[in-house]
DNA sequence: TTGAATTGTAACTAGAATCGTTACAGTTAT
DNA sequence: ATAACTGTAACGATTCTAGTTACAATTCAA
């Protein structure tokens, strides 16, 4: 499949609302910056918005913009807002309970999957979107 | 796509190793255990044996046994050894260069991708595939 | 030395997930 | 009223994983 970049395209889509301040962005305008279809921001934002990161407005003059300033966002609750998946997945089919080994397994690599997603969010939690926001500002091109 | 569950069947596979002490296992045997086809599981051994944590042997009586103790494989080796891609995937297509946000996101994100690859690591390497078949062992059925 | 048991690997299929695209209903400013 | 937007459903193209079959290469053992 083609591997999930929600995450990377909800940073870039925030970091442009981040960007101008206020005002609202049209998703047109946004799918030009990252390269994509229009359809696919919203979809994006729709989850954004589920989250209550951003605020959208329909028709004329609509669009979106951040709900809270930059630096009251943390990279965490974007990547929780965004649907990306585990760091590994458990077995695709159920092992053979009759093996000792099979019958356990999941139990212990769940405990593990979550254990590391906490470690993810939590060195996540450590960034502000405005800090992302500067270093991409400062970034040389 | 179906997710990538090649660390799950990895450690799944080595834990029936280190059970087995220095005894060979087939590829069909450990199969039974994780449900899946033999193939699936020798690809997978392929895997782990150019990782040198595993040793195979071809012909009548072959089979696959650990390449060293299970107190001496980190969790981590195992993640590495398999190919399980990022915590998030870079964008698919190139952002818009024109754009100052487009223009160096993604250097920042490729970043940001390492920096939480490195915590996934080291948070595995403080398990040893002994403590971790441990775990399975005691935990209740 | 022959035969049986095994691994290694190529090739193909089925199924799932993402992204892109079109289409259109609903909403709002002017 | 009309034009400019968002929200969302529906479908196709692409890509990835896992499952499967098939078979060559290797090794043990009688």
């Amino acid at each position: 499949m083609a591997a999930n970049s929600q995450f990377s395209m909800a940073v870039h889509v925030l970091s442009m609302l981040a960007r101008s301040k206020d005002e609202n962005l049209k998703s047109d305008f946004i799918a030009g910056s990252v390269n994509t279809n229009a359809v696919v921001i919203r979809r994006l934002l729709g989850q954004l918005s589920q989250a209550k990161l951003v605020v959208s407005q329909t028709g004329a003059n609509g669009g979106t913009r951040l709900a809270r300033r930059p630096s009251e966002i943390s990279l965490a609750e974007i990547y929780k807002a965004v649907n990306c998946g585990e760091v590994f997945a458990l077995h695709a089919k159920e092992p053979n309970r009759d093996c000792p080994v099979g019958r356990n397994i999941e139990a212990v690599l769940c405990c593990l999957q979550k254990e590391i997603d906490k470690g993810i969010v939590e060195k996540l939690s450590t960034y502000s979107l405005q800090n992302l926001f500067e270093m991409v500002a400062e970034n040389p091109a």
